[in-house]
DNA sequence: CTCAGCGGGAGGTCCCCTCAC
DNA sequence: GTGAGGGGACCTCCCGCTGAG
């Protein structure tokens, strides 16, 4: 009985891939963004190759819509200052204006995770139920004692949830693509397609969301929901933690650019004795936290600070 | 005598508009970054629209090259998991593999600005030198005095050098356009174009570096250099700073994923009397100089502390 | 089952041109 | 100078198909 888990290497870049990726994109602070970005949401959080364009290329239309506005509507010079085709603004600018005004929202990253990954376990629970005391498997022609077999098979910690075939686990994909497109308007709409089907599929065991099982006394592989909701490796959280403190420094240093008042910016930078780098950076955490403290005041402006520190990789 | 410069309202983003671009990016943090990256790449670095595009490809492309040889160089496994044609991974990895081996660099932003942006001063005061005692002005034609109105409409500190014609100024675009292509590889290389001229000439007066003199001595419009490096501003200084930042934020925050050893990160949400925040900054910013103070040690292993506090804007 | 090739369509980035206000 | 329209080139992202090992 084999069972395939393809969870492994996930995060394990060699140091020669590393070196390689680095020196390709010539260490410039910008590209080295985008490449931390693109390996947190594609290789962690599961988006799709193109998705991740599309998203990129939607922040790009929001800067050229931005200056369009600010120059006065203007989109000969808008398009100027992008190296655009005046025809091309225009389109971008329509697209954005409808999307405004139907509260729709541009093609970009907007969960997350795909909805098609994140959904997956609720809608399995929900279409392919199972009582306490039944068992997951429903096939024809097993005795109790296989059922039980394969059954035992899983790693502990399973939902309740029945065991599928092939047909069905391609039926509750193809539902849930059909779900993920239904809130989408028209223009961005996707056919599903055997394609996306063996993507998703992929994805789902890659993760060890879903795992497959091959035993000798069925013919046909069978698949089986191993969590609750998708993704709960801590990693994986670590990632989206990652994320969303980047996000949010960014912000600030946004309004440290704009000169606003009561916004600060520092970088340290030190040798340490490695001997008393813990002590320091426990140190650190309760400084900064009396210090958050101290200035605490119910009711008072909102505000945030954030910190990270570490090996320093660049001089 | 008009000068022209259309430096303005670079950055006034009216809140209008700010909340309307936060919803149709329905405030997800990757979006987020991507959005900040792009404005920050393209309205203040000036890089074109197909650049960043570009630069979000080779990222995207990066990952799925790092995910290929994680899988032990499978193309199909690796395309399902992207949602990309076994076609397209092995085109992808081809095109990593020959930038490595030649050492050549992908399509980036690789500069922090456009080479024919960053070396216009340069090479204009190469080529159109300008000795101390004479004057701008080289046109037929106009007397000295004339000579010397014009010169004297020029704001104060621009460098000596020439004051080019219509003609002179394109030559030196085309010029800039042709060194910034000879470093890259031929599959890279875009030609010269009317458009692409129209493009950078717009850059250089719109960031002021250049301005255009429309004098009543004279029926041709006329160029004139007003600094001796691009973007001298402080505000785009300080939009490098920002995306350097959030690049070694970045790369902390990532250590902080694989759990490597001395890596701490750390968010203080609290709420302030408007009265005391700037005393508040204040001491952190003493204490955080005090605490990595106290710790370096000459020697040592290299440490990197950030951190930014501001107006927390999201909850 | 994996790997390899071929075909096609849609849409985007680039380029250039003309014509009316 | 700006808007609005035409054209064509090329590439990339999607889909489907067939055949060799």
């Amino acid at each position: 009985m084999v069972v395939m888990n393809v969870v492994s290497q996930q995060s394990e870049i060699t140091s020669q891939l590393k070196d390689d990726l680095s020196r390709v994109v010539d260490n410039s602070p910008a590209d080295w963004i985008l490449l931390h970005l693109a390996m947190g949401t594609m290789k962690m959080g599961g988006h799709r190759y193109g998705a991740f364009l599309d998203a990129a290329t939607t922040a790009a239309k929001l800067a050229i819509y931005s200056t369009f506005i600010e120059q006065g509507e203007n989109i000969r010079k808008t398009g100027f200052l992008y190296h655009v085709e005046p025809k091309r603004v225009k389109a971008i600018v329509k697209e954005i204006q409808d999307a405004i005004a139907e509260g729709q929202s541009l093609k970009a990253l907007n969960d997350k995770e795909p909805f098609y990954l994140i959904a997956l376990p609720f809608l399995w629970q929900e279409r392919f139920p199972c009582g306490e005391h039944e068992s997951r498997v429903r096939l024809q022609g097993l005795t109790p004692g296989e059922r039980r077999s394969i059954e035992d098979s899983l790693p502990p910690g399973c939902p309740k949830a029945r065991i599928l075939d092939q047909v069905e686990f391609n039926e509750l994909i193809e539902v849930l693509h059909e779900l993920s497109q239904e809130e989408l308007p028209e223009s961005q709409q996707m056919p599903f397609s055997e394609a996306l089907m063996l993507h998703i599929k992929f994805r789902l065991l890659h993760s060890g969301t879903v795992i497959q099982i091959d035993s000798p006394l069925v013919d046909i592989p069978l698949f089986a929901l191993t969590t609750e909701s998708y993704s709960p490796k801590e990693e994986r959280e670590r990632v989206f933690a990652m994320i969303d403190d980047v996000a949010r420094y960014f912000s600030i240093l946004q309004a440290w650019v704009r000169r606003e008042e009561g916004v600060m910016r520092g970088v340290e930078v030190f040798d340490i004795d490695l001997g008393r780098r813990q002590e320091a950076l426990d140190e650190l955490d309760v400084l900064l936290r009396a210090w958050a403290d101290k200035y605490h005041q119910d009711g008072g402006y909102p505000m945030l600070l954030q910190f990270a520190a570490g090996t320093r990789e660049f001089d």
